[in-house]
DNA sequence: TCTATTTGTTAGACAAGCCTAACAACGTCC
DNA sequence: GGACGTTGTTAGGCTTGTCTAACAAATAGA
């Protein structure tokens, strides 16, 4: 039940990056690796070598590379936050995509098993809350402080505006 | 305008307990910033070495560590990073004191300043939503939504309890 | 099939940030 | 004012994660 692992985030990357291009291509190499995190494949060998002694992948000389039933729980576990980091950035706090994405990979090494778990609920609460009734009215005053600096007392207006998305 | 000074986590967390410890005790000494960061005076040491060379700090073999206005500016920003995160993780995700604190110590690192910004908007809304009216009746739904997984649209009651703090 | 290009591997270097161990300065207390 | 404990400094080593450059295997084209 206790992670006590310690990835490094690097490594955390890396298992994260070879779980996506499994699920996009299928396989996952090791050029494709380093160009998906900017890195030289020489670095992605090393990570290799360090991610197999650990037992999370399973690669083999000239192969492709495989993550371990362990390796892909870590790598879901890393997508999961970066999952939900992402929603809160892009839905609750309205922040563009990009800087977004670019704030989860780096958050979702950061955060605790308990402020994700935490996280995810606060998100399941809001998306819920959009589902059409006004329970996420507080969303819309948010955001309309965010826009104006002011708090309304907006009163569930039954004009809803679909913003965005 | 822009911060292109691109300052490691361990830096930042340098500067930050060394304004830290500047505001309790007055003075920072190499020992007290080591033990601070659970590190020893000989890293303590280069660490302040390279924060003299990018004009973050003012030292002098044997004496107090100061920070320039630059380095303060920086120390300011983390330190406002780790509030806005603290209070986010505690007030409105409902997260231990200690492990929230664990977790805002990390992403303190990770967000960006649009990020920053946002979240201060956001835990604006809701200090302000506390304040009194029923405007983060919201949060209410939230706890009890985390308490009993169940969306309840508590209607306003005129009962508040000050739960914890 | 042979050769050219792409892909993967290895060795060796380097920077950051930490450590230990030995040494130097400081301060204090007889 | 000298000896001692505390604090600060320096040298040198280790680990992590990156790089370059040279080499090896694989693959594709003619």
């Amino acid at each position: 039940m206790k992670a006590c692992d310690e990835l490094s985030s690097s490594m955390e990357d890396y298992l994260e990056t070879i779980a996506l291009l499994k699920k996009e291509n299928d396989v996952a190499r090791v050029r494709d690796i380093g160009s998906s995190l900017a890195v030289k494949s020489s670095s992605v060998n090393a990570a290799l070598k360090n991610l197999s002694q650990k037992g999370l992948v399973v690669y083999e000389r000239y192969g492709y590379v495989n993550l371990t039933t362990k390796g892909e729980e870590v790598a879901a576990k890393v997508q999961d936050k970066h999952d939900v980091l992402l929603k809160f950035l892009t839905k609750v706090l309205s922040i563009d995509n990009d800087i977004a994405s670019e704030d989860a990979c780096k958050m979702e090494h950061a955060i605790s098993a308990e402020t994700f778990a935490k996280l995810s609920k606060f998100i399941q609460f809001v998306e819920i809350g959009m589902g059409g009734d006004n329970s996420a009215e507080w969303l819309k005053r948010f955001n309309h402080y965010l826009r104006t600096g002011k708090i309304v007392e907006m009163q569930s207006t039954a004009s809803y505006r679909s913003k965005g998305r």
